[in-house]
DNA sequence: CTATCATTCAATGGAATAATTGAATGAGAT
DNA sequence: ATCTCATTCAATTATTCCATTGAATGATAG
């Protein structure tokens, strides 16, 4: 067992990560916290998990070096170890896209294609609202947005969409955006808001990777 | 089981190629496949792995769309799906070296720090090798060699290195390389040749991001 | 057509992993 | 100090995964 070449180890560190990303579950966990920290009891919720199973998840991406943990009072908060995680997130993507016919299938299905064609790239929307004729639209919860948004963003989380489309000019061209590439939210508003009139595209990926970008992101409540 | 969202299909997929990943048997499989299409009899050979216990691997990780097979008289010969995978293993790479502290141990104990540091980029060989004072040196067995190696590079394998050495130029510097970061043999062969005072050096990677890096590579043996 | 060889399949036993339950910890609040 | 609550630990069961064995394909060679 321990007579084994340098390279017999590394590979083992490097499978430990590996098969600590191969669950759904923990990859749902990591697309949570790549929004922000997270405590445990959010994190249950949020993916519908049970409070004991979503620790027990945790303490072993903790343990990978996948998260790390910080307690502050009663509570104990998770968030990513590194943006290199985020990284290793997206090159998983794109093999699982390019190999994995089915995933294709799930994602022309469930969303339309064309708006992800037609989604708007961050450098896009950089440029764009420099000029200010452009309405940043977070579709996600309040307390997501809280944790970090786009500056100058308006919050409408996709629930209440419909009851405030009075808040949106109609006049302005709308970018929409939510966690990642595969948020179903902003997809679902630019369908709900095109079906109203409006002019609304969908940024590509979501905030974690615009923060991951290096661009600069706002916390707290507007 | 079926009332899931798209969510939860596309993570359940993501997390098949993860798991995939997550052995070390199989990286072990994947850093060969890097090198070129390779039969199982040989991968197994070159993993010490039984037959059985390879195919087996193999046909998981084809079905996870890592690799594909191909069927030459009563040969398979297996090669890489695609070069995402080549990418997906470096981030895995970064996270795993960033978060694992066992894994910089295991490096900086086998490995002599200083020669990674001073390890030539691929920019640096290409001008350098133009200019044509250079010896480029490829320490893999010979199979490997044939399969694909660097332009003008010249196939000395490690074990037969010593009984060799008349055919390297003393007045050359040396860039030395073989399978890819973490792969022994280059790093053996330096610490060899400068122990006969050669100058030398390693090349970053290896072969595989030699190649996925768009640049020429040579193929049958010299 | 039969023999041979590389690979795959099928089945086994053994090991690791996942989810649930209920109890234990550790920090604030009363 | 005692209580409450978020989190973790421990133990259980069900499931999945791993490596080996021997038999079955599928292709070439004689």
């Amino acid at each position: 067992m321990s007579s084994q070449g340098p390279k017999q180890v590394l590979f083992a560190q490097f499978a430990v990560v590996a098969k600590t990303l191969g669950h759904a579950h923990r990859l749902e966990l990591l697309e949570q916290l790549a929004q922000g920290e997270r405590s445990v009891e959010v994190l249950a919720q949020k993916t519908g998990l049970s409070i004991a199973n979503a620790s027990q998840h945790l303490q072993q991406m903790r343990r990978a070096g996948l998260v790390a943990s910080r307690r502050d009072g009663k509570f104990v908060y998770y968030q990513l170890a590194d943006d290199s995680v985020l990284d290793v997130l997206a090159a998983l993507r794109v093999v699982a896209e390019r190999s994995v016919a089915e995933v294709e299938q799930v994602v022309r299905s469930y969303f339309n294609e064309r708006d992800a064609l037609e989604a708007v790239s961050r450098e896009e929307l950089l440029q764009r609202s420099r000029v200010g004729a452009v309405t940043v639209l977070d579709v996600r919860p309040e307390d997501e947005f809280a944790l970090g948004h786009l500056p100058g963003a308006v919050n409408i989380p996709l629930r209440v969409l419909e009851r405030r489309l009075a808040e949106l000019d109609p006049a302005n061209e709308i970018v929409a955006y939510c966690r990642g590439p595969y948020c179903v939210l902003s997809y679902e508003a630019v369908a709900a808001l095109r079906a109203r009139g409006f002019k609304v595209r969908r940024l590509e990926d979501g905030l974690p990777e615009w923060r991951a970008a290096g661009l600069p992101v706002v916390s707290g409540s507007a």
